[in-house]
DNA sequence: TTGACATCGTTGCCGATGCAACGGTATGAT
DNA sequence: ATCATACCGTTGCATCGGCAACGATGTCAA
């Protein structure tokens, strides 16, 4: 038999990423109780200040109705803060609330340790991973072309 | 602020893959009607001869429970005989039936292509990540010690 | 202005997923 | 032989994930 489960791309890629995704949520679960998908909504307040809940769905890969429903959870819990738009009714604008600037301080620190021991583990592959990522999301963005 | 998600490799890498296994998800679900877990009990089957629910757990990154349903729903398929074991009878033994080994010389093909395409997409970047992924698995490995 | 259409966020729904507990079986020490 | 222990596969349960439909709002053309 030709085929190989173990040289197959996707199936490897799914293995490595579940992996390192399951080892960083047992950390940042253990410090502040957070999901995978709470985590993003807060890594990305972190950056940008004032955004929407369709922001963030289209920029971190997330359904709207995780999305919403991780906001809800970060503002239950007192992190996030949800106001409506100024002009736009329709829209929700989520921002950091002071606690919640203080745990996304010491979950970035923590974010980038981890990211410092993986680029560690891969040495010198770490450049070359990480333009065959840019590309590969690339290709696929081609491939789903506007319905 | 200095913490970019877009830089973050945990992220960036279960992008990809969620992103790749979705379009070859895709694939096999319009062919033969399959899901993920199906999927890779099946390729697994394809390659050895006669396994068990835990050699496929152990070897195919799917939890004990994923393999057992898939296995029943791929023999309520005819695609996989489940057999006892001679000597040990916790055992299962699972096998492609003829129809399952017809279907998989099918899908093969379409597994074949598809990362023929991926590898096209990807280049001269195709080795670096292969590379990568291994040293990225191996040392997920250590920190995952007997208990 | 009015009406058709697009967009935003929420919710309901269903299958996928991971965890723990269970019955059944094998293994090893006494 | 007997008992404690470890292992295998199944099942129940709670949660997560994606999909679609909904109410509410905005936009644009006639």
């Amino acid at each position: 038999m030709v085929f190989d489960l173990d040289q197959f791309l996707p199936y490897r890629l799914s293995v490595a990423a579940a992996q390192v995704s399951r080892r960083f949520a047992a950390r940042y679960a253990a410090e502040a109780g957070l999901t995978i998908p709470e985590w993003r909504v807060l890594a990305h307040l972190g950056q940008g200040g004032e955004v929407s809940v369709r922001d963030i769905h289209r920029r971190v890969n997330l359904d709207k109705s995780m999305v919403s429903r991780a906001a809800t959870r970060l503002e239950e819990a007192g992190l996030v803060g949800k106001t409506g738009h100024d002009t736009d009714r329709r829209l929700v604008v989520l921002r950091l609330t002071p606690r919640g600037r203080a745990l996304m301080n010491r979950l970035e620190v923590l974010a980038e340790k981890f990211q410092a021991d993986l680029l560690a583990d891969l040495g010198d592959a770490a450049p070359d991973l990480s333009r065959a990522l840019d590309r590969l999301v690339a290709s696929g963005q081609d491939r789903t072309p506007a319905p």
